[in-house]
RNA sequence: GCGGGGGUAAUCAAGCCCGGCCAACGAUGCGAGACUUAAGAUCUCGUCCUGCAGAGGUCCGAGGGUUCGAAUCCCUCCCCCCGCACCA
């Protein structure tokens, strides 16, 4: 019998049994689950790893008595699934080539033009690879999302209006990268240039002119208005003239384009050549102060409005600027400049930084050698310099006004703010790099109106979130920095869509709820989903959400305004206050700044505290020989691929093997090939070994016990640590190399130890590859099916830690007989073993009393020696000893006669194993010619080898 | 830049919070031996350097420091990974 007609014979089994399917029943219950996955394709091995963490966990804890719920769903929200069903439709060959790889005939191919297919199609190919895989899953709560399921559609309209009742959802503006031809926000996946821009904010400083138009200047670092000096516009552009919001304002015909899609009020009414504007005078914001506008050739119509003001002070490229107009002035006169007036422009030092001496761009431009306005890529470089220790360790001149002292990223945005209050300055947003849709038009940012979002922003609701996270339990614990983070730095979240599957915004129909924001609280509806099918379509409305999940009204009432029955109410409400509080989410660590982040947010705006989710598991992404897994590395494999390559045991085995943490744990498909045959051999062997053996109570007996306790306490410990890798080494390799001892030890076994050793490694086993051990378990008289039977619990205080640490002594003699024995080299004629004398483990209690109290320096603990009148009597043999105790403290503890019993017990194993005959005495008791014996310390026998 | 996680012997990877049983768990790979007609599987031993007595030396990204003692604590620096959103 192959290994893969073991897993099918057992997923038939469990199936036919019904182990998974959870009813609220006897035990603790334990409600865990993992985010539903995208049906746009076959899961791959990043998802295999966090399922099957979720399933060792789901399996750990029925061992322990748990009633265990793992419900799974499927996620078809959003456009994914609708823009590749449109290039399936169009006929696009690389979509159709990746459907051809997931093993889809061409013949089908046209019926993936629909994205209703996509949605028929891929959950069943998805549960039955879980299947595979061995997910203990209760299937009958599985359901799909969107409008296509009208339960899941009412629970979401449901859900938001449950928020918007408590204003957490609302309606606002944003600046979004947007797609002019599409008509829509464009994401980083849509995008075929500019991943990860975003619309950056720009000051628009506004400059009055003595006719009361104003030229404005797009800005960064609206904190350097102290030293404007001048404003620079090319005398070559054509600028354009445009009421703004019900001003005239001067700037670049591109500007004015962008300003009208930003919400801005924009009427175009001419042009305005620059060198007609050169030489003319404009009142600076902020300073209130005349300044020159004056010709450049740096400034880009393209980029902000095309109107620079001049800081020559901070910033390189108006210094360099400057320095050119001044060395050039007779030039200006051209431009009707008074050369004199020119001369007299002066940078003004305004802030004070680290290593910078007043005026940092005139220091870097001459320390860079830059010589003209035109050296762009070293300007910006300079920029960058100025502006990394200028922004963070700057502090405002006192020439400053009312900010003079501030530290510069304090001053930024309060200078900011006080400008856009009195009016002096507005705001833009531009993209810093081009972006491009996959449509091939550029983008723009545009100033979304009437989006609706999700109040993450708000105090009130960060504090509920931030009081949920601390409660919760977080594995591994070290990522609990990383949600508090993302907690205090989400902002609020634009939470509908104007395309793509998904359920409509109820009260504002021409939004489509995004699909993070569908996704928040669906554990609950897992405890009802099965229920709610028997519910009429008509009769699932908010009564009964608002009954089910918060307990509003009586289920009469419910049953009256609804049309459920009464019974199926009660039932649903009875299993949702069963299951809930969710205990453990698990996915992998790129959901906790948005997903995981959003699920608190959403459970503490529409539960009570005690329905909080309890905790989150979550994992690094997995590695495909060392190398993160992709296409493009050709490492790239689905679960489907790597279940027929090793089957479901060898790939959960090899998952949980990969790491704990963090850190993205690597698949390491060596350790995969070699896994079948050892599962393989440990079923074998454990066939052969059940009720066979002695009846002999032996020592080794009683240590073999002792290692099974003792390794069934760790293992629960890694576990529900969900240390799986180092539950998996502890219950599975670990006691797999004991065993081996034990059995080189013993000879024959003792039954009753090995009937009690087979069931325990069955069962921990099986939390890692549950059909080979449902195998086992089966054929070594285990009752009923291993992955619904109990592992008892073990009190750490009554493991029998004497016999495993009479174990270790012996183990450790035995390495240094060896090396002993393979340093001298030739034939040995017999070994001699001894034990430390009396006295000597009268200096050790003397040594171990003066480290507990003054620790283990030598000095102190020698003194404390030697006021002992019985020690000093030893004489000038005891410092060396107390150096080697010192250095030597073992942590096995047996007392003098334990150490000579066990050593006296073992000397004919010793003998049979080094295949000479073994004598054991006390320090002084015999012979010794080389003088060994009195190297004995306690718990560290001497020994000589007679050749 | 900001926030987070890391850098350990051929490889993967424990240990680090709570300093000493740490030449540093374990797995894989590699080497030797046993078993076997052989191969495979399995078992044993070994796998930083030196050593005919259980030891010594060097070592845990680099450099300093604290300590009787540091992979573990502190400081500085270098390098890698993830996220920084309107998207699954």
């Amino acid at each position: 019998m192959t290994s893969s007609d073991i897993e099918r014979r057992w997923q038939r089994a469990w199936a036919e049994a019904r182990a998974f399917e959870a009813e609220p029943g006897d035990g603790p219950k334990y409600f865990l689950n993992v985010p539903y996955p995208y049906v746009n394709g076959l899961l791959h091995l990043g998802h295999a790893l966090t399922y099957s963490r979720t399933d060792f966990m789901a399996r750990y804890k029925r061992l322990r008595g748990f009633n265990v719920l793992f419900p799974f769903a499927f996620h078809a929200t959003g456009t994914p699934i609708v823009a590749a069903a449109g290039r399936v439709a169009r006929g696009e060959e690389r979509q159709i080539s990746i459907l051809r790889q997931m093993g889809i005939p061409d013949a089908e191919m046209p019926r993936f033009g629909d994205p209703q297919h996509w949605v028929d199609h891929f959950p069943g190919e998805v549960r039955a690879d879980i299947q595979r895989l061995g997910g203990s899953v209760d299937w009958r709560r599985s359901f799909i999302t969107t409008s296509l399921n009208p339960r899941y559609d009412a629970f979401i309209g449901w859900q938001f209006r449950r928020l918007r009742a408590r204003d957490l959802v609302r309606r606002g503006r944003h600046p979004v990268v947007w797609c002019p031809k599409d008509g829509s926000p464009v994401g980083d996946h849509d995008r075929i240039q500019g991943e990860g821009e975003m619309p950056q904010e720009f000051t628009v400083l506004k400059f009055r002119m003595d006719d009361g138009s104003f030229l404005v200047a797009a800005t960064l670092r609206p904190e350097t208005v102290f030293g404007q000096t001048n404003l620079w516009i090319d005398p070559d552009v054509d600028y354009a003239v445009a009421e703004v919001d019900g001003e005239t304002w001067i700037a670049s015909a591109s500007a004015v384009e962008k300003l009208a899609e930003q919400a801005h009020a924009v009427n175009r009414k001419g042009t305005v050549r620059g060198s007609d504007l050169i030489g003319r005078e404009a009142v600076a914001p902020m300073i209130r102060r005349r300044i020159p506008v004056l010709p450049s050739t740096f400034t880009d119509p393209d980029k902000g409005t095309g109107i620079v003001t001049s800081v020559p002070s901070d910033a390189p490229d108006d210094w360099i600027a400057l320095q050119d107009i001044k060395r050039g002035v007779e030039g200006a006169r051209r431009w009707g400049l008074d050369p004199d007036a020119v001369r007299g422009v002066e940078a003004i030092p305004i802030i004070e930084s680290g290593g910078w001496g007043p005026l940092p761009a005139k220091e870097i431009c001459e320390r860079m050698g830059i010589r003209s306005q035109d050296e762009r890529d070293r300007l910006l470089e300079a920029k960058h310099e100025i502006y990394k220790t200028g922004f963070y360790t700057g502090v405002m001149k006192e020439n400053c006004g009312e900010y003079a002292g501030m530290p510069v990223e304090v001053a930024k945005e309060a200078i900011k703010a006080a400008m856009l209050a009195s009016g002096e300055a507005s705001l833009m947003y531009e993209l810093s790099n081009r972006v491009v849709c996959r449509c091939l038009t550029p983008s723009i940012v545009k100033i979304v109106s009437d989006q609706w979002f999700l109040a993450y922003g708000d105090a009130g609701w960060k504090a509920l979130a931030r009081e949920c996270l601390a409660g919760m339990d977080l594995y591994p614990e070290v990522s609990r920095k990383q949600f508090e983070h993302v907690l205090g730095w989400l902002r609020d979240w634009a939470c509908t869509r104007e395309l793509g599957l998904g359920t409509r915004l109820p009260w504002d129909g021409k939004w489509m709820i995004e699909s993070l924001s569908d996704s928040t609280i669906y554990m609950a509806f897992y405890t009802i989903s099965h229920l709610l099918d028997d519910v009429p379509e008509e009769a699932v409305r908010d009564e009964l959400f608002d009954h089910v999940f918060l307990g509003v009204g009586a289920a009469e009432k419910v049953s009256r305004a609804t049309g459920a029955p009464v019974d199926a109410i009660e039932a649903m409400r009875r299993s949702f206050l069963h299951w809930y509080p969710m205990d453990l989410r698990i996915s992998g660590k790129d959901l906790i700044q948005n997903h995981l982040s959003f699920c608190i947010f959403n459970h503490v705006g529409v539960f009570d505290r005690g329905l909080w989710p309890r905790g989150f598991g979550v994992n690094g992404w997995i590695l495909v020989g060392g190398a993160k897994m992709s296409k493009s590395a050709g490492n790239f494999m689905t679960m489907r691929a790597a279940l027929d390559r090793w089957g479901a045991d060898v790939l959960r085995l090899t998952l949980a093997n990969g790491g704990d943490g963090l850190d993205d744990p690597n698949f390491d498909a060596e350790f995969a090939d070699s896994t079948d045959d050892r599962l393989a051999a440990w079923l074998a062997f454990a066939v052969e070994t059940m009720g066979k053996g002695t009846d002999a109570e032996r020592p080794i007996d009683a240590w073999f016990s002792a290692v099974l306790d003792a390794t069934l306490a760790d293992f629960c410990g890694h576990c529900d640590s969900m240390e799986f890798r180092a539950a998996l080494k502890r219950g599975y390799f670990d006691l797999q190399r004991d065993l081996r001892w034990y059995l080189r030890r013993a000879g024959e076994p003792d039954r009753a130890v090995m009937e009690r050793f087979i069931a325990f490694q069955t069962q921990m086993l099986s939390v890692f590859a549950p059909h080979v051990c449902e195998e086992a378990w089966s054929r070594t008289g285990g009752k009923g099916m291993v992955s619904l039977s109990r592992l008892p619990d073990v009190d750490p205080a009554s493991i029998d830690r004497k016999a495993i640490d009479a174990e270790s002594l012996l183990i450790d003699l035995m390495e240094d007989l060896r090396e002993v024995i393979g340093l001298i080299g030739g034939d040995v004629r017999a070994v001699h073993v001894f034990t430390a004398a009396d006295w000597k483990w009268h200096v050790l209690a003397l040594v171990r009393a003066a480290i507990a109290e003054g620790g283990a320096r030598f000095d102190d603990v020698m003194k404390a020696v030697m006021a002992d009148p019985d020690a000093r009597r030893m004489g000038k043999a005891v410092p060396r000893i107390v150096q080697r105790m010192i250095d030597l403290r073992t942590s096995y503890d047996l007392t003098v006669d334990e150490e000579r019993s066990k050593l006296a017990a073992e000397a004919a194993f010793l003998s049979a194993e080094f295949g000479c005959p073994v004598r054991v005495w006390t320090e002084g008791e015999s012979e010794d010619p080389m003088g060994k014996a009195k190297q004995a310390l306690p718990l560290k026998p001497a020994i000589y080898v007679e050749k």
